[in-house]
RNA sequence: GGGCGAUUGGCUCAGUUGGUUAGAGCGCCACAUUCACAUUGUGGAGGUCAAAGGUUCGAAUCCUUUAUCGCCCACCA
C-alpha cells in the first residue's frame, strides 16, 4: 500500500472526484416507472450572481437531501439552472455600456439584447461552475435558463391562458415606480425602510376668504398635482368646510374640499391633500369623487410639464424649492420630525415613487385560493412551521400583481396592438394576445400591428420553474414523472416573490402543488448579526473558504451551526471545525487501513450473531445504529445541524476516542479489524451526503473494489444491534477510566508513567461488568496493575475517587498531599450532600409522591440510593484519611 | 399599528412532547510530542437558563406581563 499522507488534502481530491461523478453521469436521472422519484428544483440563482454564503448554505442543504435520498434508493433528480434576472442583469450590462460612454438607447433594443446575451455567455455561468466546486450533485444535463426557448414558450402560454380566463388585465393604476431603473415594480419589489423624515404643514387658502386649511404631507412636491383636499365627514372641525373651494398654492388652481371616510381625523391636521396620480389612497379617493389625476412627474423622477415653474427639476430639488417658496409666501405653517417607512427599489435602492401609469396586472385572489387551502390542510408543509402563518397572511391579503416592466431584458409581453383600432376605440378592441405577431387585426383587418414594448417581471417566469423546466406545456414523460417535486429549500426572503407564486402556478396549470415540503433556512449573517452583503463589505467568499479549508469543511461547518429556522452567524474561524473534523476522519481511516491484515469483508450481523464479541465491540455497534436511528429522524425533519453533530459526536467521541483506542491493544485480532473497518465504512456512507469529497477519497483507498460511494446503499438500520445494557456497561468502564485519569492528573503522574489502581465494588453484577472491561481500564488508564475487590485495603498513601458505588483508588509511592486530598473529597461530598437533600426533599413531598408518575418516582429513588452509596463511600474515605 | 424570532458559562449556540446534578464547540488553565491525528490527546475551571408573576408534585421548557436586540408585514397623508 502506498503511503497515505498524514493530513487530508482537499485540493488534491475534490476536482478529481467531481469530474469522475460527472463523467459517469451519476447525477443524472431518467424517468423509471419502477422507481420512486425524489425531485428537487434549485432556486435558480441570477446569472449576475456569484456564489455567496447564502447559496453555500442553500445548495449544501439541497445536496445533502438529494445525496441521502439517492443512497436510499430513490430516483433522485436535482434540476439546476439560472434566472435571467431582468432588472438586475440589465443594470449590470448598462453599467458596462456606461464605461464605454453609451446608453442602451444608443444601441437600440435589438443590439442591446444581443449584448446581454453575449454578457451571459461570458459571465452568466460563473455560478454554475461555483456550484460544482461546492460539490452539488445537480443533473447538469437538465440545466435550464429562464430565457430558454421552452421556458419562454411556457411564459407566453401562461400569459395567454390567464388573459383568456380574465385573470390578466391592463389598466391605469398607481404602481411603484423606480425613477432610476425607469420601470414599474411589484409591491414586493418595493422594499420599505424606516426613515426619519419630515412632515410639512402647508396652508391652503379658502377662495376669496382669509381662512385657510392646513394639510400635512411628507412629499410636498406632489402638491402640484393636488386636485382636492379631503376631510373625514364626521370631523366636526371641518364640517362647514366641505364643498368649499380652495386655492392650491403655487399653482393657483381651484380645488374642492371633499369628505371621505378614509381620512383619519387623528393624523396631522385631519385634512389631507388629494393627489390621485401620486398616491394609492388618493387615487382611490379620486375615483370615488370623479377627480382627474394630474401627473406632475416624469418617468426619470423630474417634475413634468404639469408642474408649473418647477418643471424639469429633480423631485428632491423641487421639494426644497417648493418649501422655500411656501415659506416666503407665509404658507408653511411648520415642519415636524416624522418617522415613516419609504419604499426603495430592491435592485438599486432608489426611493420609489407611487406613480400612475398604464400597466399589466394579474388578478391574484382566484389563484391564491387553492394555495391557501393546501397550506391549511397540510398538503404542503413549511419547516419550520411558523412560516406557514407568514405565507397564509400574505395569501389571504393578496393584491394584484403588476407584471409589466419598462425594460428590455426579459420575456416580451405577448400582446400586440392594432394601431388603427387603438386610435379608433381606445378600448379593448385592437388588443391581440397571441403567441406570435399576427398578420392582420381580427377586428378591423388592419396590418399596422406593433408588439407591446414592455417585458414581464422576472418572477413571471420563475413561478413556473417546477414544471416549465420539465417541458410544460408539453405533456412530457419527465413532467409526468418528476412533478410534483418533493422538497423546496429556500430562504425566507423569497416566500412571497417565489414560493407562494409557484404554489399558485402549480395549482393553476398543473392542478397540483409543486412540492410537498418547504424548508426555510435562516439568513446568513456576519458575526455581528448584519446580513452579508457586498455593499456592507462583510462578505465571506465561499470559494476562498473552499481554497483554504476545503469544500467538505465548508459544508460541514455551515451545516453544523445552522439550527432549524435560526439565522446563521458566520466568521472565518468557524470553518476550522469542519477542517479539523475532516482531518480527524482522515487519520482514523489511515490508522485503520494501515493495520488491516485480515480479510475484513464480513457481514456485521452475521459476525454479531456468531462471534463472541467484546463489550467494546458490542458497544460501538450499538452506538453506530442508535446514531443512525437518530440521524434518519433528524434528516427526515430537516434538522441538519443535529444530523451533522450526531455524526461528529459518534465518529470523534465514540469511534476515535474510545473504540479505536481500545482496539489498539487487540489490533491483530480479526474481529477487531472487522469491526474497525465495518464501522468506518458505514460511517463514511452516513457522512457522504454532508462531506462528499472526503468520503469518496477514503472510500477509494479502502481495501475493496466498489463503485463510487455516492451510489452505495444507505446503511440499513439494524435495530437488534442496539443494546442499552451494553451502553450502560461501557459507561461504567468509561467512568472508571476517567476517574483514574482524573486522579493521575491531580497528583501529577506523568502520562507515560504507569501506576497501580484498585477498584472496590460490592455488587456482584458490577463486578462482572468490570471484569469484562479490565483490559480497557488497564490500557487507557495506563495501569501496571488493576485489582478489583469488594473490600478496600487502602494503602496509606493513595488517592481515591468515587464513581457511583465504585471506589477507585490509586496508591501512590511518594507522599500524598493529605490536605489537598481532603479538600477535594470534602468538596465532592458537599456537592453530593446537596444533591441527596434535594432528592429527599422531593420524595418527602406528599404531593410529589401522590401525583408524579410511578416510573419517575422509581427513578428518583434509584438516584437517591446511588447518591447515598457514593456519599457514604466518600465519607468513609475521608474518615480513613483523618485517622 | 400588527406579527414573528432571539435572550442559556468569556464567545457561538444545542436543549424535540415540562421529570439530567443544564450540554457542546471555540476560547481559557494545567499536563503531554518517536506509538493514526498538535488540524492532536488527557484533565480542569466556568452558568441562580434576560426580569417579574403564574400554572404544576416538578419549569430553561407551558401561560401572562416587562425589558433589550433583530426581522417581516401594513392604504404611517
Amino acid at each position: 500500500m502506498p503511503e497515505i499522507p498524514s493530513a487530508y488534502n482537499p485540493k488534491a481530491t475534490e476536482d478529481k472526484w467531481y469530474k469522475l461523478w460527472e463523467s459517469k453521469k451519476l447525477f443524472h436521472a431518467e424517468p423509471d416507472p419502477k422507481r420512486k422519484p425524489y425531485t428537487i428544483v434549485i432556486p435558480p440563482p441570477n446569472i449576475t450572481g456569484i456564489l455567496h454564503m447564502g447559496h453555500a448554505l442553500n445548495d449544501t442543504i439541497q445536496d445533502i437531501i438529494i445525496r441521502w435520498r439517492r443512497m436510499q434508493g430513490w430516483n433522485a433528480e436535482w434540476l439546476p439552472g439560472t434566472d435571467h434576472a431582468g432588472i438586475a442583469t440589465q443594470n449590470v450590462v448598462e453599467k458596462m455600456l456606461a464605461k464605454e460612454g453609451k446608453k442602451r438607447q444608443d444601441l437600440g433594443r435589438e443590439k442591446f439584447i444581443e449584448r446581454v446575451w453575449q454578457w451571459r455567455e461570458q459571465y452568466g455561468t460563473t455560478i454554475i461552475s461555483q456550484l460544482k466546486r461546492l460539490g452539488c450533485s445537480c443533473d447538469w444535463d437538465r440545466t435550464r435558463f429562464t430565457m430558454d426557448e421552452g421556458l419562454s414558450d411556457a411564459v407566453n402560454e401562461v400569459f395567454i391562458r390567464l388573459y383568456e380566463k380574465g385573470l390578466i388585465y391592463r389598466g391605469n393604476y398607481i404602481i411603484n415606480w423606480c425613477p432610476r431603473c425607469q420601470t414599474a415594480l411589484s409591491d414586493e419589489e418595493a422594499q420599505h425602510k424606516d426613515l426619519n423624515g419630515l412632515l410639512y404643514y402647508i396652508k391652503y387658502p379658502v377662495k376669496g376668504e382669509k381662512r385657510h386649511v392646513t394639510v400635512a404631507t411628507t412629499r410636498p412636491e406632489t402638491m402640484l398635482g393636488d386636485v382636492a383636499v379631503a376631510v373625514n365627514p364626521k370631523d366636526e372641525r371641518y364640517k362647514n368646510l366641505v364643498g368649499e373651494i380652495l386655492i392650491l398654492p403655487l399653482m393657483n388652481r381651484e380645488i374642492k374640499v371633499i369628505a371621505d371616510d378614509i381620512v383619519d381625523p387623528e393624523f396631522g391636521t385631519g385634512a389631507v391633500k388629494v393627489t390621485p396620480a401620486h398616491d394609492p389612497n388618493d387615487f382611490d379617493m379620486g375615483r370615488r369623487h370623479s377627480l382627474e389625476p394630474i401627473v406632475v412627474m416624469d418617468p426619470d423622477g423630474s417634475m413634468s410639464k404639469n408642474a408649473g415653474d418647477y418643471a424639469g427639476m429633480d423631485r428632491f430639488e423641487a421639494r426644497e424649492a417648493i418649501i422655500e417658496d411656501l415659506k416666503e409666501m407665509g404658507l408653511l405653517e411648520k415642519i415636524d420630525q416624522h418617522a415613516h417607512s419609504v419604499g426603495h427599489c430592491y435592485r438599486c435602492h432608489t426611493v420609489v415613487e407611487p406613480y400612475l401609469s398604464l400597466q399589466w396586472f394579474v388578478k391574484m385572489k382566484p389563484l391564491a385560493k387553492p394555495g391557501i387551502e393546501a397550506a391549511k390542510s397540510g398538503k404542503i408543509k413549511f419547516y419550520p412551521e411558523r412560516w406557514s402563518k407568514v405565507y397564509l397572511d400574505w395569501m389571504e391579503n393578496i393584491r394584484d400583481w403588476c407584471i409589466s416592466r419598462q425594460i428590455w431584458w426579459g420575456h416580451r409581453i405577448p400582446v400586440y396592438y392594432c394601431r388603427k383600432c387603438e386610435k379608433a376605440t381606445e378600448g379593448k378592441k385592437g388588443i391581440i394576445v397571441a403567441r406570435s405577431k399576427p398578420q392582420k387585426c381580427p377586428d378591423c383587418g388592419g396590418t399596422d400591428i406593433v408588439q407591446d414594448e414592455d417585458v414581464l417581471d422576472t418572477w413571471f417566469s420563475s413561478w413556473l420553474w417546477p414544471f416549465s423546466t420539465f417541458g410544460w406545456p408539453d405533456k412530457t414523460k419527465d413532467l409526468a414523472y418528476f412533478y410534483p417535486t418533493s422538497t423546496l429549500v429556500t430562504a425566507q426572503d423569497i416566500i412571497f416573490f417565489w414560493v407562494a407564486r409557484m404554489i399558485m402556478a402549480g395549482y393553476e396549470f398543473m392542478g397540483d402543488a409543486p412540492f410537498r415540503d418547504i424548508y426555510i433556512h435562516g439568513t446568513v449573517r456576519d458575526e455581528t448579526g448584519a446580513k452579508m452583503s457586498k455593499s456592507l463589505g462583510n462578505i465571506i467568499d465561499p470559494i476562498e473558504i473552499i481554497d483554504e479549508y476545503g469544500t467538505d469543511a465548508l459544508r460541514f461547518s455551515i451545516i453544523s451551526i445552522t439550527a432549524v429556522g435560526q439565522d446563521v452567524f458566520l466568521s472565518k474561524e468557524k470553518f476550522q471545525v469542519g477542517r479539523n473534523f475532516a482531518n480527524k476522519i482522515w487519520n482514523a481511516s489511515r490508522f485503520v487501513m494501515t493495520n488491516l491484515s485480515e480479510d475484513v469483508d464480513t457481514d456485521l450481523c452475521v459476525l454479531y450473531k456468531s462471534a463472541d464479541l467484546t463489550l467494546a465491540d458490542r458497544w460501538i455497534l450499538s452506538n453506530l445504529y442508535s446514531t443512525l436511528e437518530d440521524l434518519e429522524k433528524a434528516l427526515e425533519s430537516y434538522r441538519f445541524s443535529e444530523a451533522a453533530n450526531l455524526l461528529y459526536d459518534f465518529i470523534w467521541h465514540k469511534y476515535c476516542d474510545w473504540y479505536l483506542e481500545i482496539a489498539k491493544s487487540r489490533i491483530k485480532e480479526k474481529n477487531t479489524q472487522v469491526i474497525l473497518y465495518k464501522v468506518l465504512e458505514k460511517s463514511l456512507r452516513l457522512l457522504h451526503p454532508i462531506m462528499p469529497f472526503l468520503t469518496e477519497e477514503i472510500w477509494s483507498i479502502l481495501p475493496h473494489k466498489r463503485d463510487s460511494i455516492m451510489i452505495q446503499p444507505w446503511p440499513h438500520l439494524q435495530k437488534d444491534l442496539i443494546d442499552k445494557k451494553v451502553e450502560e456497561e461501557m459507561d461504567l468502564a468509561i467512568g472508571i477510566i476517567t476517574a483514574i485519569r482524573n486522579i493521575r492528573a491531580e497528583v501529577n503522574i506523568p502520562p507515560q508513567k504507569t501506576c497501580k489502581a484498585i477498584v472496590v465494588v460490592d455488587s456482584e453484577k458490577k463486578r462482572t461488568t468490570i471484569d469484562k472491561s479490565l483490559d480497557y481500564i488497564k490500557n487507557l488508564g495506563r495501569l501496571e496493575s488493576l485489582e478489583v475487590t469488594d473490600k478496600l485495603k487502602r494503602p496509606k498513601a493513595s488517592s481515591v475517587a468515587v464513581f457511583g458505588d465504585c471506589e477507585i483508588c490509586v496508591p501512590l509511592e511518594g507522599l500524598v498531599d493529605i490536605e489537598a486530598e481532603k479538600k477535594k473529597m470534602m468538596s465532592k461530598a458537599g456537592e453530593l450532600e446537596k444533591y441527596v437533600k434535594s432528592i429527599e426533599a422531593k420524595l418527602n413531598n406528599k404531593n410529589f409522591a401522590e401525583r408524579a408518575p410511578k416510573d419517575i418516582i422509581d427513578k428518583e429513588k434509584e438516584k437517591l440510593s446511588e447518591a447515598k452509596v457514593s456519599l457514604e463511600k466518600l465519607r468513609e474515605n475521608l474518615k480513613r484519611l483523618e485517622s
